[in-house]
Order: structure tokens, then C-alpha cells, then sequence
DNA sequence: CGGGCGTAGATTGTATAATCTTTCGCCTGT
DNA sequence: ACAGGCGAAAGATTATACAATCTACGCCCG
């Protein structure tokens, strides 16, 4: 009966259509092509991906655990929108995981994984270069979560996939402009001190690379306004 | 039109049927009524709470992301199984985010939260007392949670809930049954030096009291000769 | 008599339909 | 003219029906 035990590698998305759903959709969100605020109906969504509203509702709450998408009974679901205290929680996270992370990495460095990380550094350069400020964003979470699979701890990874998708969407919310050109070069520098197996560089490079990420953020609650006026009338 | 704005703090289950039909499996899975790896059919369930698949559905999706039940695609949803490889990263999670936890528990503090606090110590020791494991169980595990929710980290809430419905599944799974009485006492300790807002100490208790727990366990594969082989036939 | 193949039953995955909630426009009364 | 309420439409929630898939039992063949 051995027949053909699936392989326990996980095949968790390709050509599953849900997960088809659900990655356009955060793509949607994190290239800011979404703004947050943004309703995403269900037969919308279902008629642009040939699906039914199952199928989406499916995806969407996959979303919700996600942190990307808020689901507001009886209205919709909607991008979400992170609070300037959000934003803060979740560098906070960030910067309490990510070193522990990279030290696991460390303890997992072969030369296949220092070559995947190289070719990221290479398609993360190369994205700035041409400009493409929505790869940029994308290919810069990938990297964190390409040194948390190294780790090989499914638990960090979990978590920091959540912590990416919410930075990504408060970076795309509360980034100033007047910011000189960003850090593909902490990158850079994080990989080196991971080939050189150093891990207190490779810590402090991280912890570093987050609270510069952070300083560049506008904490203060854009809408202000209306958003205190939503919290008074809540309260 | 004010009417009933929603108050923000959660309620985010009470007399919602999804939600009364997730705290029921996962009750009857973290109380051991459900070993690891038995079926959760659909049907059974959902005639059991009197409601239709698509509720149980979303219900049992929604436990998969709290890491208690597996999801097999067309072979239905099981009670999880965890490894003892998943049973160490959990640890070392809490081990790491615990700590830093109690010391934002520490900053939030006031009165009502420690009466809430002694109140539920008292609980604890009252299942003891009766030798109500079931209670006991539960009750240690919102021990931790009712820690984080003082924090008031969202973020750390979340991440928490799910490292807790995990542990106690570990715990049940491979706890020694040749340990003494367990740690009450860990968590008045715990309170104790909340109250005196050291948080040296607190987060010195605390990781101990995790150390403690891992120590308890009994982490060699139990069925380790099948699941050798399922791993040598899958690979 | 043992093993493999095929069909039947059961269970999950997906789509569609029915029900209910909310919202927004319009109408009426003051 | 404006406030308040009624009603219809849009959309979310839930249930049910249909299709796809897996499991198991039994029959046939070696």
C-alpha cells in the first residue's frame, strides 16, 4: 500500500487556487497598488480570478491571520490600515526575532544557501537600479524571510512572515520622502557577517538595519483627525 | 446613529457560531478528549454543534493557523501530531518572547490587573487542589496569555495564543508522568515579582519556569520507529 | 489461497442558491 | 427646507447541492 506516499515536501500553494488568490491579493497590497482603506469584495475579487466567492472568502481570511486584510462583519473585508502603535509593535517584534534568527542562519550557513543569498543581493540591486520601487519592497522582505527559512525554524518563520507582510504595508503607509537612498547595502552587509559566521556582527547588523528601517517612518498618526474622532466616538 | 458602536476590545467570539464551534475543539483537543491524529470529520462536527460545513470549515481552517489541527488536502482535518523537533522551537520561541513580555506586563501594571492576576492564581490552585488535570491544563496555559494581554502587545498576544495551544498539545503529548506536582508555585512567583515591578526577576522566573516545563518533557520520538520510516519512504 | 484491480461508498472541495444585515436614496411630515 | 423614517438594493453570511477524490471492500486471476 506504499503506493505513492505524497512526499512530505510541501507543495502549500502552486496551482492551488486559493493560494493563487491569496498571493495576488498581498502582492496587490504590498506593491501599493491597494491602498490601505481599500474594500476588497468578494465576487470582485472572484470575478477578476475566475473564482467563486468561497474560494476568495477562503483566501481573504487567510489574509485576516495575516495581518494585511480586516474583516468587518457584516460590511467586508478591507486592506488594512496599521496605527502608528501598530507599526511600532511590530518593529519592536522584529527587533526582538530577527537577531535570534540570523544566529540560527549562522548555525546553518552551506554554500548552497550563501549562493541564494548572493542571487537575492543581485536581484535586490538590480531592482533598485532600474528604479522599480515595487520589487524593491518585495524583494526586500524576501530577503528577511530567506535568512528565517535558513534558520530552519518553522515557528520564526511563521512569525516573521506576518511581521513582513504588516512592515511592508506601514512602510508603503508611513515612509517619509525625503529619505536618501535606502539599504540594500545592510543587506549586503548582513550576508557578509553570515559568510564570515560572526554572529554578534550579524546581530548588531540586524538590530541596526531594523532601527534604521523604523527611523525613516513618520509615526504620527497621518489622519489624525479622523482616526482620534473614530477612537472618541468608539469610547 | 451612535447606537451600539462596537467597542474595540475584542469580542471577537462570543455567541458567533464559528467561534463556539472553534473553543469547542480546541477545549476538547487541549483537555486530551481529542488525541493527536484523530479525524475531525466535517460532518461529525458540524452535526454536533448544529451547523452546516461551511461554518465547521472555517472553524477548523482557522485552527490549522493556531497550529493544533492539520489539514490533509482531500483527506480531511486531524488533530495535530507535533514532533518533538516542533515541541523544542516552540519552546525556544516562548523562551525568547516570554521574558520581554512580562517586562511590558511590568510597565502596564495597576491594581485591577493584579487582582485579575491573584484571582486567577487562586483558580489554578483550586483545580489542583481537586486534581482537575483538565482545568489545570487550561488554566496554566491563560496564566501566560493573561500575562500577555497585560502586556498590550497585540502582536505578542497573538504570537503567544498560538505558542500556547501548541505547548499544551506537547505537553499532553510528552509530559513524564514520573514528575512531581507542577508549578503553581512558578506562576504566584511570577506574580510576585510583577507586584514588586522587578522585572530582573521576572524575567529570571519566568525562564526558568519555561526551562522547568521543557524539562518535564520527554523529547525522543515515542513512535520514533514509524516515523523513521515515513520519513526514509517519503525521501 | 494470496494479491491486485475495479467499483461502491463516504468524505472533502467547489459552486450556487437562499437568508439576513447594512446602507443609501427617497419620501413624507413638520 | 430639513429631520427622520421607510424601502429597495447591494453585499455578507449561511445552507445546500453538485463534482472530485480518496478509502475500502470484494471479486477475479494467477
Amino acid at each position: 500500500m506504499a503506493a505513492k506516499t505524497r512526499p512530505k515536501s510541501e507543495a502549500p500553494d502552486v496551482s492551488d487556487r486559493v493560494s493563487r488568490i491569496r498571493e495576488g491579493v498581498t502582492a496587490a497590497i504590498l506593491e501599493h497598488r491597494l491602498l490601505p482603506g481599500t474594500k476588497l469584495g468578494e465576487d470582485e475579487i472572484g470575478e477578476i480570478y475566475g473564482a467563486s466567492r468561497t474560494l476568495v472568502r477562503t483566501a481573504l481570511q487567510q489574509l485576516t491571520h495575516e495581518g494585511i486584510v480586516n474583516i468587518e462583519k457584516n460590511r467586508g473585508a478591507f486592506v488594512a490600515r496599521p496605527t502608528p502603535a501598530d507599526a511600532r509593535e511590530v518593529f519592536e517584534a522584529r527587533r526582538l526575532i530577527e537577531p535570534t534568527i540570523v544566529d540560527h542562519a549562522i548555525d546553518a550557513v552551506s554554500p548552497a544557501w550563501l549562493d541564494r543569498l548572493q542571487r537575492h543581493l543581485a536581484e535586490e540591486r538590480e531592482a533598485e537600479l532600474r528604479g522599480d520601487a515595487r520589487a524593491s519592497v518585495r524583494l526586500s522582505g524576501e530577503f528577511h524571510k530567506l535568512v528565517a527559512e535558513m534558520s530552519g525554524h518553522s515557528i520564526y518563520l511563521g512569525f516573521l512572515k506576518e511581521l513582513i507582510a504588516r512592515s511592508s504595508l506601514i512602510i508603503l503607509l508611513y515612509r517619509r520622502h525625503d529619505t536618501p537612498a535606502c539599504g540594500t547595502d545592510h543587506h549586503a552587509g548582513i550576508v557578509a557577517a553570515i559568510r564570515k559566521r560572526d554572529k554578534q556582527a550579524a546581530r548588531a547588523q540586524m538590530l541596526s538595519h531594523l532601527n534604521e528601517i523604523e527611523a525613516e517612518l513618520f509615526l504620527k498618526d497621518p489622519a489624525a483627525a479622523e482616526l482620534r474622532l473614530a477612537d472618541v466616538l468608539g469610547a
